[in-house]
DNA sequence: CCATAACGAAACGATACGTTTCGTTATGGA
DNA sequence: TCCATAACGAAACGTATCGTTTCGTTATGG
């Protein structure tokens, strides 16, 4: 109860036989509540469950593994992040950086994000779900713009997802080792050299 | 008993009122191959005390942690990696890459990697280790070659850092999405964009 | 009206945590 | 030579979490 996520002390009971979304909203509250206060570190399905008033195998019904419960509460963030589009692919970049550091600071995001990361070390499941749903569906936009600076001419198609790469590590590397404050300066000298036209 | 790592049959008795090296080594030895065969997931201190015959203070006695461990099993593989130092930076840090990712593909120390930055997600401390003690240790020779790189006037002092973590960032990534054969190509590319000298 | 299914609670048997207790071993200073 | 000392492996400690099962309760929807 050190957050404003003060669960209800009433019992939600069953509202018959069908799923009851309440519950859902509950869990997935005190999942954000567990992480940002005690961070991956202290995210347990017990935790969760008790701290949502929760049975586990309620959890476990609306989400087989934790990597499927991380992603949710990345998700319900719903972020009001979109990366600008203009001709300047550093420009577009750094404003989008910036505004995603803010965001992984200013929520448990970050949190989330460093324990999706670290679960998929865990399980190779974790991780194909990192790999194939979780980063495609939050780099579609940002692979976009690069597709674009191809169409202008300004950097080739195959280094596409090479430069991505060096983007994408980039935030990694400051989130991972927890030093996104530390890094701030270096985004837009970073970004400016990641969107460096393509040579010859 | 499925690697070259199979542990003596023979009790390793006491050896009088002072640490048995033999039982530091066994230990190093059994995590090496736990971590190998099992990965992060089936990397416990009870796994890693039961394959080394050894009892789990001995190991306690040795490492204070998870962490600790971790990276003494990744500094044990001691491999033969310098960076190479010519007046081509994007050459010299394309071979390097080239060469640990091999390294971290032909021995368990990619999976060793893995399981310290997933563990720092675990554990401010562990987090520290890592910061602290681990990466500069492990990234000392390639900023030397920043550094000399600025003193041949080919790129700014200020950038340093920045590139060094868009280096980092760059094998973090393909390393912790378990994708090191599918980036192999983009190395070259990506070196030549982080030397790329400094312009104006 | 009643078969159905989700609910919270509690308990299950495993496994891991880090620590303690035990009997054994052999050192190294008195 | 003797003996306090400390590390050894083994086993057990109490606590926590895992994912599952069992239970009585609730209220739906065919």
């Amino acid at each position: 109860m050190t957050t404003g996520d003060a669960e209800p002390q009433t019992r939600r009971a069953s509202i018959g036989a069908r799923r009851n979304p309440a519950s859902q909203a509950a869990i997935l509250s005190a999942a954000r509540a567990v992480l940002a206060e005690e961070g991956y570190g202290g995210f347990s399905i017990d935790a969760v469950s008790r701290r949502a008033g929760a049975g586990k195998p309620t959890v476990y019904r609306w989400w087989k593994t934790r990597a499927d419960l991380l992603m949710d509460v990345y998700a319900a963030e719903k972020a009001a992040l979109t990366v600008p589009i203009t001709a300047d692919l550093a420009r577009d970049l750094t404003v989008y950086t910036e505004a995603l550091w803010d965001f992984w600071d200013e929520t448990p995001s970050g949190r989330t994000f460093r324990a999706l990361v670290a679960e998929a070390q865990d399980s190779p499941e974790a991780l194909d779900t990192l790999r194939d749903k979780f980063m495609p569906e939050r780099t579609r936009l940002l692979r976009e713009r690069f597709v674009k600076a191809v169409e202008r001419g300004q950097i080739v198609a195959a280094e596409i997802e090479m430069r991505l790469v060096l983007y994408l590590g980039f935030s990694w590397y400051y989130v991972l080792t927890d030093r996104l404050a530390e890094g701030r300066a270096a985004i837009a000298p970073a970004m400016r050299l990641i969107a460096a036209p393509s040579l010859r």
